[in-house]
DNA sequence: TGAACATATGAACAATAGTTCATATAAGTA
DNA sequence: TACTTATATGAACTATTGTTCATATGTTCA
């Protein structure tokens, strides 16, 4: 391969913005535990507390996790009285976590 | 949120098994190196120099990563002379591998 | 066989991410 | 207003991951 080649694929290539978020957005999705949540928030939303219970996690480790799927924004809230209901950002994440879906289900037969 | 629900809501997550499996794909691409890695065989078979050439990194971080990438089964290889030819692993793979590619597209504009 | 090229790997170190603990904030209720 | 419940956050610690360096393995070619 030459260098002109070289160049060739170099451009066909994201830049590293797209990159860095994408790759972010994976990285979130690399622990079960965020997973598992943005798994649940599929099926419909639901407040922290829930979350803990369905988790059995600890409180701190749920509201962590929720910040950094927050932060990516995979996941919005709204406060409903004195909780706060999360629920899927919008439909790419859907489609998404969708995949996931399909894909856990075809892995476990 | 009762009891009943809590424990409702739980099996209808993944297998712990499964769970693991489909983060462990997602840690590889959180990655910027190996998820250019995926999208650059996405094009087509490539060999080690050239990714370490378009990448413009090392020789034993791209081999380290593409360890990586083979360890999840996500890449294959084939000998070719003293060349050894990485390639995509399966139509699952391309599938994940494209839909990066075209939401990366959507991203860029 | 020896030299050059292509790739892989282990170990050490550096960087990141996850978890826990303590504490803060905020809303509802008595 | 004080109390309880619900959630968020920072800091410290631990674990995981990535990177680099040195070296090993395997292939071709002279």
């Amino acid at each position: 391969m030459d260098e002109a080649a070289i160049k060739a694929m170099i451009h066909r290539l994201p830049s590293e913005q797209v990159l860095n978020r994408i790759c972010q957005t994976f990285g979130a999705l690399q622990c079960t535990t965020r997973l598992q949540i943005l798994l649940l928030l599929q099926l419909g939303p639901l407040c922290v507390t829930d979350i803990e219970n369905i988790l059995g996690q600890s409180q701190s480790a749920i509201s962590h996790s929720l910040r950094t799927l927050r932060q990516l924004d995979l996941v919005r809230t709204k406060r409903e009285g004195r909780f706060t209901v999360y629920h899927l950002a919008d439909e790419h994440v859907s489609v998404l976590v969708e995949m996931c879906q399909k894909h856990a289900k075809e892995m476990e037969s």
